[in-house]
DNA sequence: TATTGTTATACTCTATAACTATA
DNA sequence: TATAGTTATAGAGTATAACAATA
């Protein structure tokens, strides 16, 4: 077995690059953990929602969540509303100034991922879109039946 | 932008599907951490090398391949031995331990690699290959400029 | 003076679970 | 009894750089 062409080390090296490639903006010019950008990202696009929702969408444990947003609301990114349907929980909400940074970061980040894109051809991308649906599915697969 | 749909955020998810796949086998049956298998993985193809040789090939850091190597020296699965062409450095090979140890992983792994793999077609695999290298060179260009 | 590999240190991240408040 | 979210804590991984030995 060679390691190199190995297809689960292949994807590694290539996630852990192209991850590279996007944290040196939210975090070396912005700041921003990876957590805290996902909780942005989910946040920015969704208007006010309640924590479960975020970490539906973020692939984040609720407690990753639950420290990227104490942190967020600590330096005034976004607010936490009581829920009215559930007094558990919360209702999370971007403040502007939480609006304003993700408008800042997300041309950037788009602008990268418009780069890595463009090295293939429409068919292609199609081709990788579904491979890494598939792929996706098997390996969930593969991790329940441990 | 919906962060779902992000490219690199997929990828990150993927991947982290992915390599849970393959370190519920090296880690969760045979105690190995990630950096351990790989540098087993690379030795076990190559005999006897320097440590630069798998730096190169682990895509690792000097000093995670340093620890990596003396907890597999610890436990009998590796040896060191002087370098005749440079003082400075070693020559690393597995001992039988270590062979013997590889040669259970490496089915286990490649056949869920291969389950994986089963998903696409002969010809989606070409072009998920080829769409690999070609993001992988895009992706090093973006973090070499920062 | 540069390079190989080791060690130190501080920091971040992760995993597990206990805990509270509410359903 | 179960769930939403918080907190505690210990362990693992990470990054930077200092360091000794050799080139």
């Amino acid at each position: 077995m060679d390691i190199q062409s190995f297809f689960p080390y292949r994807i590694a090296v290539f996630s852990e690059r192209v991850s590279q490639c996007i944290a040196q903006v939210y975090r070396e010019r912005f700041g921003l953990t990876r957590d805290e950008w996902r909780v942005i990202a989910a946040l920015a696009e969704a208007g006010k929602v309640r924590t479960a929702w975020i970490i539906d969408k973020t692939t984040l444990e609720k407690m990753q969540v639950s420290r990227a947003v104490a942190r967020l609301e600590r330096d005034g990114l976004l607010e936490r509303l009581p829920d009215p349907d559930d007094g558990r929980g919360w209702l999370l909400r971007l403040l502007p100034a939480g609006k304003a940074l993700y408008a800042k970061v997300v041309p950037m980040v788009q602008a990268r991922e418009t780069f890595l894109l463009d090295a293939l051809a429409p068919d292609e991308r199609e081709v990788l879109d579904r491979a890494l649906t598939k792929l996706s599915e098997r390996a969930e697969v593969l991790v329940r039946q441990g």
